[in-house]
DNA sequence: GGAGAAGGTATGTTCGGCAGACCTTCGCGG
DNA sequence: CCGCGAAGGTCTGCCGAACATACCTTCTCC
């Protein structure tokens, strides 16, 4: 289990090629994630380029490529004149490319990914509990809770990463909740490339709802077991149907 | 202790600048938290750096600023001529630059890296007890506690940073490490700033030794219980001294 | 039907990063 | 003792990403 030798792994960290990321990439990279998890819902109209380059800190030129780039994705489109705009346009569910296994670097990138995911949700679930919540927070909560149960096949998997993150974000780290974004996204990609099972998906419904009832009755330990369990069930799924 | 409205936090992490980091920033940063994590023990020789810019995947000029950097932060020492190089220097106690308290945005910071520890470190605790370690890592594992325990007060907080750092790589997930590096580097300035008691020390070492009695007795459980108590322990003392 | 708010386009400049050749130091082996 | 070779130190020219700025085009709403 253990490629032991810890100072070896440091070594390999330390001595790894840096990664750079120009203001191009990285600005694809945040709105692309923004729409993929849903956090910018289908039809929503971003802020006018102008506006939008100067929050992002980047020229007007370098946001509009990368709106391009979302626009070749089919993640937004474009209207001209007044009342234009970008705006979101549903993701809709793109080609699963059934890959039945996984390459050898994949499957260690996945691997890690559910280490990451492991360590981090049941601990921002824990985290989320601690918390005294407003009524708006709560009645959020319920509600992401209610679109992943009571929804398509298709719109499942959006509105299942939206509810982690929605749980995530409840801790008030902004810092845990961009590790739970990132998680979320890799495993998206792969949990689109698997069969879902009606017994699956009651089965994580049920355990959803064991979570957010932890959160909202107050009870940390209570809120980490269940995510747990949780994550547990997806991660065996996809060491299952992948491995 | 919320702040509110999951939408508008998450709103508030979209629209907000992009972290556009160029080659030179990363390369230093990379660099620089491995000395200071002790993960490049003093005395340790880098690699040539034309060798080393190749690894890095960036060019020798800008791997030669990043090191003039470090040099002028006195982190390296470099020495020319045959059997020359660049040299970790060690990493002498800087000015502790004892802030009594701290500005609103770093207070918030502070916030953000303790929940982020919080949420990680236990997790990452629970992780290294799961895996079945090869005897060199059982051996590195008690030879960084040892470290953290026996030493003088100098050297004390970098050996306490290896050994958390041991920890999360004896879990083997990469980015479990990485954050675990962040988290620790952070929150290794503030640690520095607050006086440290005697009382606090021995505490502090009897919770080192609970959690690597578990790790090897291969009980996450109870590796994740230590660790958060021993996580809480330094979190109210930075809160109680710092807020 | 025009004012104005939006996206679309064009131009020139700056600056980070790169490649590659070259110089300088200095320990080690012959 | 001397010179080879391995290391850091320097110089020059180049490319491309990113920027600022100005301007054009489209289209809705008043």
């Amino acid at each position: 289990m253990s490629v032991g030798n810890v100072e070896a792994l440091w070594k390999r960290s330390v001595f790894a090629p840096v990664p750079v990321r120009n203001a191009f990439e990285v600005t694809v990279e945040r709105l692309a994630q923004s729409i993929k998890l849903g956090v910018l819902a289908d039809g929503t109209r971003l802020p006018p380029e102008r506006e939008l380059a100067e929050t992002f800190g980047v020229s007007r030129v370098t946001l509009r490529e990368a709106i391009k780039a979302l626009r070749d994705a089919s993640l937004v489109e474009s209207r001209r004149g007044r009342g234009g705009g970008t705006f979101v346009v549903s993701p809709v569910t793109v080609p699963p490319r059934s890959a039945a296994t996984l390459s050898a670097s994949r499957r260690h990138s996945m691997d890690d990914a559910l280490d990451v995911r492991r360590v981090v949700e049941p601990g921002a679930a824990a985290l989320a509990a601690t918390r005294t919540l407003t009524a708006a927070d709560r009645a959020s909560l319920r509600r992401y809770l209610d679109e992943a149960t009571e929804c398509e096949k298709d719109a499942r998997r959006l509105a299942d990463s939206r509810l982690h993150l929605a749980i995530a974000a409840l801790g008030g780290s902004a810092s845990v909740t961009a590790v739970v974004a990132d998680v979320q996204l890799k495993l998206d990609e792969l949990l689109r490339a698997i069969p879902v099972l009606p017994a699956n998906i009651a089965h994580s419904n049920a355990q959803h709802a064991a979570i957010v009832d932890a959160i909202l009755a107050g009870q940390p330990d209570l809120a980490r077991v269940e995510m747990e369990e949780h994550v547990d069930g997806t991660a065996a799924l996809l060491r299952g149907l992948l491995g």
